[in-house]
RNA sequence: GGAGGGGUGGCCGAGCGGUCAAUGGCAGCAGACUGUAAAUCUGCCGACGAAAGUCUACGUAGGUUCAAAUCCUACCCCCUCCA
């Protein structure tokens, strides 16, 4: 999508740095934008303590709206979450209690904070919580005022209704509401807040025009829907899945070093995209790292902008002390404070643990078998030395400066401290 | 409510009385090559154990059998068709 066709700025970078994926009417969403800021959301569910990368593109969209002066809107769906989304997914939600989910929002709100400023002037964000109007419906009243805007026809139409049909995947009338109550979402917050725009990940299309079509049948009202695209690595896989789970956005589910990790490995394919979409640097600056010939400092560049925008700028030089030990095997002793650190007692492990134990302790295996496994492939060194032999039992000769590094593989680094 | 199909390790998916800790694929991890990339090749890929081996696992609970993921019974869940 060109920028050019934009009157407003917002949606000028948006075209530019790649966050546009599908919009309803946008020209006249452009006209609204350019008249003067407006209020607009994003919604997710309560279904974990932290969000993830996976969640970021749509974030990284909403700090784009709230820089151009709009007013953003996070909306966390507590009260959503109790039917769970069905999209895109062959497996029903657990049901969450209300504690679980009481911790979730708190835990969200905390992955929001790094990106969007919450408070009170005049563009300054806001946390809703979707339960808070959810939880008063009352079944008959909704039908006849919310569910006569519904045609069968259309939601049976809509993909992620197909898609189950389709593949006789399980799916209950609970989740068939999902729709028109995210739907309902939308009204609500054209009342209370004004919100004339919602922004979602593109699986969330379907959804969200449910909610515009919905708030033009009950207002009479043009509000608008854009999507950001799903992000998919060049290999194909979702953004930001590892075989460990999801890449956290809470350091202390994740932490800043593994985060930092994460950006430096990605595909050679992916950097400028990545380089648009999570980091704020000019355009033309992007591109001036696009056409350098060793694609490693613009991976290096990624890997730092989009970790201090999560984390603050002040966890890099520790990262980068970190990088520097694994890179020459583990020689220096870093004391990085985010890195992954694991602290042990000299009159505990030192001549009674072996290096299995120590993998295991610092979670690096989540077996001792595993551990044994990985020593047998030839993955672990400490202080850069390979080792061979399983049963190697700690002792102080390990440790300089009551410190050893532990590092398994080429990428990860655990230092391990000693308390005497 | 009736009839039929199904629930296997992170996912897909074989197996249908012993040789099954369970073929194969994907994903993952480590090694080699590189650039902490991709591709390729090699090894690993339930837990405990140095090993021999032991234990726990094929929806849940029982049962038959020397022996069960495989047979029987009940229950739970999913799907399809009928009512």
């Amino acid at each position: 999508m060109s920028s050019s066709v934009f009157k407003s700025s917002v949606l000028r970078e948006a075209a530019d740095r790649g966050f546009i994926h599908q919009s309803t009417d946008i020209k006249q969403l452009d006209g609204c934008l350019a008249e003067g800021p407006i209020a607009l959301y994003l919604g997710c569910d309560a279904t974990a303590e932290s969000l993830h990368i996976g969640h970021l593109i749509p974030i990284m969209l909403l700090r784009l709206f709230q820089k151009h002066g709009h007013r953003p809107i996070a909306l966390v769906g507590g009260g959503t979450s109790k039917i769970g989304d069905p999209s895109f997914r062959n497996t029903v939600r657990p049901m969450l209690s209300e504690e679980e989910l009481s911790r979730n929002i708190q835990g969200i709100r905390l992955s929001y904070a790094p990106y969007i400023r919450f408070g009170a002037q005049s563009n300054d964000g806001k946390l809703v919580d979707n339960a808070e109007w959810l939880d008063q419906l009352e079944y008959i009243p909704f039908l006849r005022e919310v569910g006569r805007h519904f045609p069968m026809g259309r939601l049976l139409s809509l993909d992620t209704v197909k898609q189950k049909l389709e593949n006789n995947l399980p799916f209950s009338f609970l989740e068939f509401n999902y729709p028109l109550l995210q739907a309902y979402d939308f009204l609500e917050l054209l009342q209370r807040e004004n919100c004339i725009l919602q922004i979602g990940g593109s699986d969330q299309w379907g959804n969200i025009v449910s909610g515009v079509e919905f708030v033009r049948r009950m207002t009479q009202k043009e509000v608008f829907a854009l999507t950001t695209p799903l992000l998919t690595t060049a290999s194909g896989a979702k953004m930001g899945k590892t075989a460990q789970g999801a890449v956290w956005l809470r350091r202390d589910f994740y932490t800043p070093f593994d985060f930092w990790q994460y950006w430096r490995n990605v595909d050679d394919r992916d950097v400028g995209k990545l380089l648009r979409l999570f980091t704020e640097l000019s355009l033309e600056e992007i591109t001036r790292l696009e056409s350098i010939e060793d694609i490693n400092i613009a991976k290096i560049t990624l890997a730092d902008h989009a970790t201090s925008l999560t984390h603050g700028k002040d966890v890099l030089a520790d990262i980068h002390q970190a990088i520097e030990t694994l890179r020459q095997r583990g020689k220096s002793a870093s004391d990085a404070k985010h890195t992954p650190t694991l602290a042990i007692r000299a009159e505990a492990w030192l001549g009674q643990k072996t290096i299995v134990d120590l993998l295991v302790e610092a979670q690096v295996c989540p077996s001792r078998g595993k551990a044994r496994r990985l020593i047998r492939g030839d993955g672990v060194c400490l202080n850069g030395v390979g080792i061979k032999d399983e049963l190697l039992v700690l002792d102080s000769s390990h440790f300089f400066d009551e410190r050893a590094q532990l590092t398994v593989g080429k990428k990860r680094l655990i230092c391990v401290q000693l308390q005497l």
